[in-house]
DNA sequence: TTCATTCGCAACAACATAAGTTACAAATCT
DNA sequence: AGATTTGTAACTTATGTTGTTGCGAATGAA
């Protein structure tokens, strides 16, 4: 199965939005992404519903943060883009007739629902403006990326 | 994403194995799971390969358990039917030059990691046995279930 | 006003993967 | 020999993410 790279996406944009004067095309930001701007726009649409964005139509239009880095998680920003299934394996039915099926499922439940709790909680915990620090941390260890890193919209 | 059902069911058939006398065949573990022999087999030969299960060919062939389910953890069963990944959602680039793109992929891999660790941790306490205690405990409760659960073969 | 720019959205195509199906060979037992 | 049953390759189907096309609506500039 072939992950959803959503949310790895649009921490990716709201990143450089916050580095970069003045909106984004959708152009611009599919190129970063190498993808489409259509992709865009749909991806975007989540956030721009909850306040994370803002988009603009028109002649020097596009989309600009709705608010500060620090005020968005990992959470806020996962759920935005529709909460995808977190999980790759999961039960073949949901509502077992039979009983052994049910404790399999039981088990199997709790040991994702624990592991759905810690990795929710810590999507919680960090903000954007602490990756975007770590992106300052590391452009400060590759000066040879950091002109291209720098020189604001670019791969 | 539809998710992948394949450890589940494993557990599923096992536990049906190991309160059943003599063989079962690929066909009537298909019919007890919806599905089909050729998927069963499909599925069943990673146990095959483990030895937590056998195959006979011929008169009175089938699967039977290769050892005891105390003797075999969720984690066993994970990586027998060929360790899915764990995760739907996932980077958008594994090896990015762009120093967002790495600072965002180690945020999200932390978490990932962390909780993927927590998961495949308690996978491995688990044994089917354990499963199969909470089965007798359900067809304790409800007895009604019992005589289908108990009678063998069934969905 | 007219025109270029840009988002919004619906509809459809491409692609990946799990699951289902068909067909046949090989092994085993009666 | 003949019936049963697994082993496996090849193909089809189903589902979901991603990519693409097309066109409408809004905005700003000339």
């Amino acid at each position: 199965m072939r992950h959803d790279s959503r949310l790895s996406r649009m921490l990716h944009v709201l990143i450089h939005m916050d580095r970069h004067e003045g909106a984004a095309t959708s152009e611009t930001i599919a190129a970063m992404l190498n993808t489409n701007p259509v992709v865009v726009r749909r991806t975007m649409a989540g956030l721009r519903d909850k306040g994370y964005v803002r988009s603009e139509k028109g002649h020097g239009g596009g989309w600009t943060l709705g608010r500060p880095l620090s005020e968005m998680t990992l959470l806020d920003i996962y759920e935005a883009v529709g909460q995808p299934a977190v999980f790759a394996v999961g039960p073949a039915c949901d509502q077992p007739a039979c009983l052994v099926e049910q404790a399999v499922n039981a088990a199997l439940s709790e040991a994702f629902e624990e592991a759905e709790k810690l990795l929710l909680s810590r999507f919680g915990k960090v903000t954007l403006a602490d990756i975007a620090r770590d992106f300052d941390a590391r452009m400060a260890r590759y000066p040879e990326s950091a002109a291209r890193a720098g020189a604001g919209w670019h791969t």
